[in-house]
DNA sequence: CTGTTTTTATCTACTAGTAGGTAGGCTGTC
DNA sequence: GACAGCCTACCTACTAGTAGATAAAAACAG
């Protein structure tokens, strides 16, 4: 990545924000062109279409998604710590308010609404981070340090839409401790008390 | 109610449908003009502005999610019979594609670029439909049917996102099964074998 | 019961503003 | 001199919303 210009990182950091407070058609070129200082056609020199620009910026929030796991797959070795680190990571992006919503999860909403190649960006973060947390589950299970009900892909799909369903009920309540109230307990009933 | 144009209840319905498949900002009152079959002129008639159109939208969405309840308290005395018919409801709405997201859940996503008094509307449902969900554990937890780990508060904050993440992912995936998949062991885990 | 007035619902025609997108020119750097 | 990056200027289509006309129904007066 011989990353010339940062404009481009500017504008899809900038879509990425206002993606995050409304969803697709809820921010326009214009929009960007006034917080980044360009014009509009400036930023159709980078990303020609809207779709091309939403699909890119989702094709790097998974890149970032993935190299975070990665990560975690490093530094945190145990399941119930790399489990503690995903949620604590969202708890921090809604309490200071910088990223709170995860962006696929709101694009998801307006899935049949969606541009096909944005649509199919975010169905593979789904499948990737459930993917992700179903190894977590059974990795923690096998060890003895989590306790699963049901199969750990079926444990790992009701993890992910209790957090995303704690990320929309924090924002409906405008409370940020909504998210942690709800994940608290989530986390408590899978994991073995030590 | 002495209403007889049917015709406010057809804007209201379509409008009703497209913001479920989008979102506020995914439909115009061209949109919906083309498919009552009247002007759009005719649609500022019956609300003056799109925020009015929405606001009476989700409270009569409301209306009738308390009328719901309401029939549910009636006809369905135990409570895991009723978190079963609510549970069921979705997934039935889910299944035949008929309304195959809560109008409330969907706008809360797009809440920080929502009409204030859209929000308050879509608040007030999150309010309601939690506060219903507490009273159903608590009941059910005193007469023994269920099993609550945390307070009747949290656990129908977590119920609630719950529910609203597995609407998500059935979109997100495009498979309706995916509700069930997510909900039914969320229902096994609150009830306690007879 | 009849004629008048008001209300309701709709229309055509329009506004100002915004949407995404395009054409072509200027400028500085390999 | 090729090209990247950005610009001005523009386009067409669409946005929510308005103005004013029309026709019919409802309310009401004598």
């Amino acid at each position: 990545m011989a990353h010339s210009s940062t404009t481009a990182d500017d504008i899809l950091t900038c879509a990425r924000s206002l993606i995050v407070a409304g969803g697709y058609d809820s921010f326009s070129y214009a929009d960007i062109a006034a917080v980044v200082g360009i014009r509009k056609a400036s930023i159709h020199h980078h990303f020609p279409a809207k779709a091309d620009l939403v699909r890119t910026l989702v094709a790097r929030y998974r890149e970032e998604a993935q190299a975070g796991i990665a990560a975690l797959e490093r530094n945190v070795p145990d399941p119930v710590g790399q489990l503690d680190a995903y949620t604590g990571y969202w708890q921090a992006c809604i309490a200071n308010e910088s990223a709170p919503f995860c962006v696929c999860a709101l694009l998801a909403t307006q899935i049949p609404v969606l541009p096909p190649e944005v649509a199919l960006e975010v169905r593979a973060h789904f499948r990737a981070l459930s993917a992700w947390l179903a190894s977590v589950l059974e990795r923690g299970a096998r060890q003895g340090s989590l306790r699963l009900d049901g199969t750990a892909r079926a444990e790992a799909e009701t993890f992910l839409a209790t957090v995303h369903g704690a990320m929309l009920s924090a924002r409906a309540y405008g409370d940020a401790g909504m998210f942690g109230l709800i994940v608290q307990p989530l986390m408590a009933r899978l994991v073995i008390s030590r």
